[in-house]
DNA sequence: AGACGTCCTTGACACAGATCAATGCCACGA
DNA sequence: TCGTGGCATTGATCTGTGTCAAGGACGTCT
């Protein structure tokens, strides 16, 4: 496993971390007026957008192992709520990167992650902006796949940790629209779904089609 | 002037560097299998994230002393297309994080630089996710006037490189949509055009108003 | 095991913004 | 300076998804 905060890194950087325990549910209670890193050690978090109480952009999914940049707060808020119970080690951003100039090898994996957060983000704003619901639904599954996707057999069986609620609040759509997507998906016999949080993803190729990805790939 | 690439640093990354100049309206001709950073030395730029050839989403208005991190093609492709004549400085992406190793500090710049990209991008989503079209406009406008504004008098004066078209693949809506909001914020007067690109903006705090921002910002 | 609360599903209707269509304006070149 | 082509504006209509409302299923707690 090639995790980023290894053991030797561990050992440099460790002094400015701070391990958190947050239960499902829970906001991490992070700094609001400076950026901070999170490294999720266990569990399942989403990095939350908040334009009002009632107005969420769900801005991440993260699992264990991911580092989360979290923003201070501008124009909006943002807040990093568990999904499930969570282990965290959490760094306040400026010192840990001006800190970390003593490991290079540290630093470089940190622009990766940053460099792939900023990748999927993208992906998540051409989501957002330019695809149907339909096409949304199967995006969003196909992330979760090659995220937290076990395979099982030719199918992919998802274990999603997070509600309707954050999966409309993750791709712009109601909760309402959400489950209408799951039950025409069900009706084409591309998902099975068990109890709330199973989904048995049937037919890849069929969801990558419905996923408007682009055709003539080179 | 805080260049990310100044004098001392690109003496030793230069070599990696390659220069080119992109006319207004051309593609910037970047290596599809590889992610690659981009350096606008001059001009202006958008970075687009195409689902097919009438589906684009611009992930990225970028501007001079930008640097941009482009995705290699994955699920949809990415192009960094010129607003304006184009000045540009091109390095491989791992190689460049690589080779910088040896000077910690211009990595911890790249982080820095990628961070905000980070930080942009997520507002963006939020912005498409969850926001009505005069919203998105308030939101671009005050965006762009953070950026290349010009301060004239109480009012910011913005020269705007890219079209209405652009606009509207920025934040999800189409040309009609944009002009719509155009002309009904010149109605209220919270701004004043001049020809195809000058907008002058008349109001920043009803702008600010209409932009949906928290309420109770801390 | 049963009951309760929360989350999910389904239906009817409304509306914001897309689409289709026509006109007008700006900027560039001859 | 005048013409030309693309871009912007405005209007009419359509539609996908939001909103409102009711019922059903899951999972938890006693």
């Amino acid at each position: 496993m090639n995790r980023v905060f290894d053991r030797s890194a561990l050992r440099g950087i460790g002094t400015f971390a701070q391990t958190m325990h947050v239960s499902a549910g829970g906001d991490a209670p992070l700094d609001r007026d400076n950026a901070t890193l999170v490294y999720i050690v266990a569990g399942a978090a989403k990095l939350i957008a908040r334009a009002a109480i009632d107005r969420e952009q769900v801005a991440a999914f993260n699992f264990a192992d991911d580092i989360v940049m979290v923003p201070a707060q501008g124009a909006h808020a943002y807040l990093l709520q568990a999904l499930v119970d969570c282990e965290l080690l959490v760094f306040p951003y400026a010192t840990l990167r001006d800190a970390v100039q003593v490991d290079p090898a540290v630093l470089a994996r940190l622009l990766d992650n940053c460099d792939n957060a900023l990748n999927r983000c993208r992906e998540k704003a051409l989501v957002l902006g330019r695809k149907t619901a339909s096409e949304r639904i199967a995006c969003f599954l196909l992330s979760m796949a090659a995220r937290i996707g076990v395979a099982s057999g030719a199918a992919v069986l998802l274990d999603l940790p997070m509600s309707r609620r954050d999966i409309g609040d993750g791709i712009g759509l109601t909760i309402e629209t959400v489950s209408r997507q799951f039950s025409l998906l069900r009706e084409d016999h591309l998902i099975a779904t068990q109890g709330r949080s199973k989904v048995l993803l049937l037919d890849l190729p069929a969801l990558k089609q419905r996923a408007g990805y682009l055709k003539n790939r080179a």
